[in-house]
DNA sequence: ACCCAGGATGTAA
DNA sequence: TTACATCATGGG
């Protein structure tokens, strides 16, 4: 087993793992104590994830934003870090230019060190389409059990790690089935989606090589991916931070804070917040919005 | 019992 | 195009 750290004074504007992990952005993430999504931090807790085919643990045991993150891996961990917690946003300089706005300045300030994630495409796609109508928690709970029933396993030390499945992995799995691992009525989304990518017909990756917006659109061709879990997709996995979704949370936002931006349908209403956010970065603007709303942390 | 959660789909107008 | 019923599940 190998294993580093990566020092926080190299990362501009530091990070909180425990805010960049468990904020309703990814869901490809145990905890080693259990208590992934369950509302408490824990230093000592190492994150565990497999990514391409790699088994890697991360902690942050010194607190945030400030403390080193310290890895282990079977192989050296830090260019799947580098990627996968986006180390190389100037995370200091995306919060200084957010637009003068009072929630937003107060989200910023609450949850200093949040980054945003970036997840393997199908696992992001999959992860949203069990999203519907689904708390985080229980996103969590679906992923995991999807993962642990047709992902790989990989021994890291004495942990062993469930890799998300892949699209032949997940293709087979039928209906019924899924439904029996409590999916409801998103079990014949994954399944058809799953296949379309097994079968080589799309992949949501395909989406980097477009516009925004046409990007959007085409993830929309995904069962069980609307607006919502499009643009969702695009802001944890493809990069496209200026992509807003429009959840229930960030809904009743734009209706208490910025009613001039509801235009009553999602493109146009998108488009509003997105520019009051601050356009490029605006869905970095919403993740700390939702999770400062999400969380209860609103000084009203 | 009722309401809600990072919504999407099919159908009708 | 927009409006609306329907779809599962678990927690408060």
């Amino acid at each position: 087993m190998e294993r580093g750290t990566i020092p926080a004074s190299g990362l501009v504007g530091g990070i909180d793992l425990y805010r960049t992990l468990e904020s309703g952005q990814s869901y490809l993430w145990s905890r080693s104590d259990g208590d992934m999504y369950t509302g408490e931090p824990n230093p000592k807790a190492w994150y565990r994830t497999v990514v391409d085919g790699v088994p890697v643990a991360v902690r942050q045991p010194d607190g945030a934003p400030d403390g080193d993150l310290e890895w282990r891996s079977t192989t050296d961990a830090v260019p799947y870090l580098r990627r996968l917690l986006r180390l190389e946003d100037d995370l200091a300089a995306i919060a200084a230019d957010a637009p003068e706005d009072p929630l937003l300045r107060e989200a910023y300030a609450a949850h200093d060190g949040m980054r945003l994630v970036e997840d393997p495409p199908f696992a992001t796609t999959i992860s949203f389409i069990c999203s519907a109508q689904m708390r985080v928690g229980r996103i969590h709970d679906m992923v995991s059990t999807l993962a642990r029933t047709y992902g790989d396993t990989h021994e890291l030390g004495d942990a062993t790690v469930h890799a998300f499945p892949s699209p032949d992995r997940l293709a087979p799995a039928s209906e019924a089935e899924l439904r029996e691992h409590r999916l409801g009525y998103r079990a014949p989304y994954v399944q058809r989606t799953a296949e379309m990518v097994a079968t080589g017909e799309a992949h949501p990756a395909e989406a980097r090589a477009l516009e925004y917006e046409a990007a959007r659109s085409h993830l929309t061709q995904f069962v069980g991916v609307g607006e919502k879990v499009a643009d969702c997709i695009l802001l944890f996995s493809l990069g496209f931070d200026q992509a807003v979704p429009l959840d229930t949370w960030i809904r009743t936002a734009i209706a208490t804070y910025y009613p001039d931006c509801d235009r009553g349908n999602y493109a146009e209403t998108s488009e509003a917040i997105r520019d009051r956010l601050g356009g490029r970065y605006a869905g970095y603007a919403q993740t700390y919005l939702f999770h400062h709303l999400r969380t209860g942390a609103v000084n009203d």
